[in-house]
DNA sequence: ATTTGTGAACAGTTTCACAGCG
DNA sequence: CGCTGTGAAACTGTTCACAAAT
């Protein structure tokens, strides 16, 4: 097994696509280099990377599927209980996002959606409870929310970070294409599409 | 000057997190210690990126912010003519994204949106002419589309990414969970909210 | 005094090579 | 004999240290 508990970032991104990948993977069973003709990873690169995760249960017989899945899940957290997460900001992209299917079959639940405009809020359809920004720190209490999912426009990006941050959540996924200073124990993930248009450009 | 003038993915993503904060600076003048200041990276390593885009403009002064902006564009090659993209699925996320506003200030020109289901190109309302996706190839050739948004339901992901480049699209912004296989040639970013949310959880 | 430009040192990531298991 | 597990080697990206510019 690998010396190191930590798990790197590059490791997380890749076997979390696997994970999807071996959710529909037709086989019980499954090699390095099966997995590589399906995403073009070097098949090395897929054992070292099951190396690090402390997983030794292939030897020279591929990998079982099922036991791969909860090994990962297992590797990096998500075997856990539901995590609570909500929508800040409900324009037509954040609007977009309170879709029950979107997180169905995951661990997350989206418990709330918050928007500055009240009016929105209230003539909004939306499966789930919308509040007005105001209420986000009780809401965010008293809902348990440890991850928000950020929509609002550019100039309001930080302001609404650092009151997320002050009501408690410890994860954004930033979908504006600012970036956000947060302090270090705060995870970020930028998801803006202007941006990544920029980069596949 | 630094000697390659390959600019390296993750300082192609600073430098575009970057931009957008200069557009919004109050000062004409910024120096690498404020950027630190704003986005929480090392000064040195902002200072090392403009060193490799070949920048030199502001020794011991600071950078005035309208000619740094020039130099970046210039450097990651976004300061040319508008660029032509699709969105391919219009479920709840892909309509979200037809939306004026989004591509409002950048290069992008959103010229289509594409999904296999008939009768919701039908109904949807849009300022973007939609169509069937059966007609994906002559209308991403017809428009000189070069770029997609991939929002299509995950089982359809790597068929309908097999169509764009079919077609002749050269860079894919991912918004599904799944690892695309693509030629090398061809330039995908992963957007997927899920995956995002299981890293910052 | 402050701030950049620069390369060397350091840290993180991927690829290679191959021993050992089934 | 094909396939994994493993550490070393190669490569990429970040931080440090300091000379040079104003």
């Amino acid at each position: 097994m690998a010396t190191s508990v930590v798990i790197p970032e590059a490791t997380r991104k890749r076997m979390l696509l696997l994970l999807h990948l071996l959710e529909t993977w037709p086989e019980s069973k499954i090699t390095s280099l099966q997995i590589s003709g399906q995403t073009g990873w070097k098949d090395s690169l897929i054992r070292h990377d099951l190396w690090l995760l402390g997983y030794n249960k292939g030897v020279s017989n591929g990998y079982q599927t099922v036991d791969l899945r909860t090994a990962i899940n297992q590797a990096l957290g998500l075997e856990a209980q539901t995590k609570n997460c909500c929508i800040v900001g409900l324009g037509r992209l954040g609007a977009a996002l309170l879709d029950e299917k979107l997180t169905e079959d995951t661990p997350f639940v989206i418990k709330a959606g918050f928007d500055s405009n009240v009016n929105r809020v209230e003539i909004l359809r939306s499966n789930f409870p919308l509040y007005p920004a105001h209420d986000m720190n009780w809401v965010i209490k008293q809902e348990k929310i440890s991850l928000a999912v950020l929509t609002v426009a550019d100039k309001d990006a930080q302001v609404m970070a650092e009151r997320l941050i002050a009501a408690g959540i410890k994860g954004i996924v930033n979908m504006t294409r600012c970036v956000l200073k947060v302090p270090p124990e705060i995870k970020v993930e930028n998801l803006s599409v202007i941006n990544a248009l920029k980069l596949v450009n």
